[in-house]
DNA sequence: GTCTATACAGTGATAGAC
DNA sequence: GTCTATCACTGTATAGAC
């Protein structure tokens, strides 16, 4: 609000658009939120609305690249990459207070963002895919796994929103982890797996 | 469009929500899908477009009752309720190509239809765990498995959506499916169970 | 009941003063 | 760069003719 960088503004505007979609986010309710004129708003952003809402996801998916998806890739350990995952996700989706932009507009918009949207989950399932391998999941399973959990977030932060209960949320995180966690080697834990693979 | 009956208009209307979102739901657009102007529109809802969305989420929940809750709570063999359940919640959502109004208008609006939208999610948990429990799973597990399925044809929704890829939602019912397949007794089982519940 | 005409607030966007 | 004034348009909603 006070500071004017680029990136207070796109955060302002991200806002905006978390808490009322895209097509409830009104110019009107930009100025209130960033403290600029409309006027401001078309410097910063030429193409208008559109441009933010690009922009925006933009930033969104840089956040993820750097706190998320190359620690999954980078990490030696890839348990430790697996739970700090989680613990970036709990904390950026605020233990489920918060939504998910890119899922809204997914289901919001029809084309417009069609693109970034896919780019990125996309991304986030190969990264965790390849890291799930590291960490002993067969192939299969580690594809499956991966989906299953992008697919586990959206749905938890869709319920905890649904039922205004953030703590549906965390309980789902909690479940989530458990399941990734290392597959041991042994009779019990491959029937473990064979029952998460869904043979 | 031909037909002018209330339910043929209602569900004229739940398709340009379903496409736009509320906000992007305009009467325009109703006009357009239902074939009837501005002022018939207002004849059948007076209060206008917020009536619109209350009736529409309502007669959702209404099918949800009949086609999927009740034949949970009724059916005498709950493994054969929990595939209705699944065969029915695949052939609604068309098998992944059309989204949950719910969930939308959960992520999408903030208090309006916050009650009708917990009522409908709280209501499908609650059938199910009980449906999970005569199935032969513990108190503690059914519980768990309810949230985790319903959350799960969310993210499901929301992530087929986001990558385009229809299949994507057919792959999550099935893995849900065998996640939910009854519990036979054993040690081995026991183990997948407790690993599902997360101990 | 359905339509057209209309009211009027709000939309995204632009121009131009400072 | 930021603002205010203004644009053309669309939004929801209403009134009244048929």
């Amino acid at each position: 609000m006070v500071r004017r960088n680029r990136d207070s503004v796109l955060g302002n505007i991200a806002e905006v658009f978390r808490r009322y979609g895209y097509e409830g986010a009104s110019l009107g309710r930009m100025t209130a939120a960033t403290g600029l004129g409309k006027g401001s708003l078309y410097n910063f952003f030429p193409d208008g609305k559109e441009q933010m809402a690009h922009e925006v996801l933009s930033h969104v998916h840089r956040w993820f690249e750097e706190e998320i998806f190359r620690p999954l890739e980078a990490d030696v350990s890839p348990d430790h990459g697996l739970q700090r995952m989680f613990d970036s996700v709990e904390t950026y989706f605020q233990s489920g207070r918060r939504i998910c932009l890119m899922g809204l507009f997914a289901l919001e918009t029809e084309d417009a963002f069609s693109s970034q949207i896919r780019t990125y989950f996309v991304r986030w399932e190969e990264v965790l895919e390849l890291c799930l391998q590291r960490s002993g999941w067969g192939e299969h399973e580690a594809r499956d796994l991966a989906e299953d959990t992008v697919s586990g977030i959206q749905g938890a932060l869709v319920l905890a929103q649904a039922r205004r209960e953030p703590d549906v949320f965390v309980r789902r995180m909690h479940a989530l982890r458990i399941r990734l966690s290392h597959p041991a080697s042994g009779a019990r834990q491959s029937g473990i797996r064979d029952c998460l693979q869904g043979r």
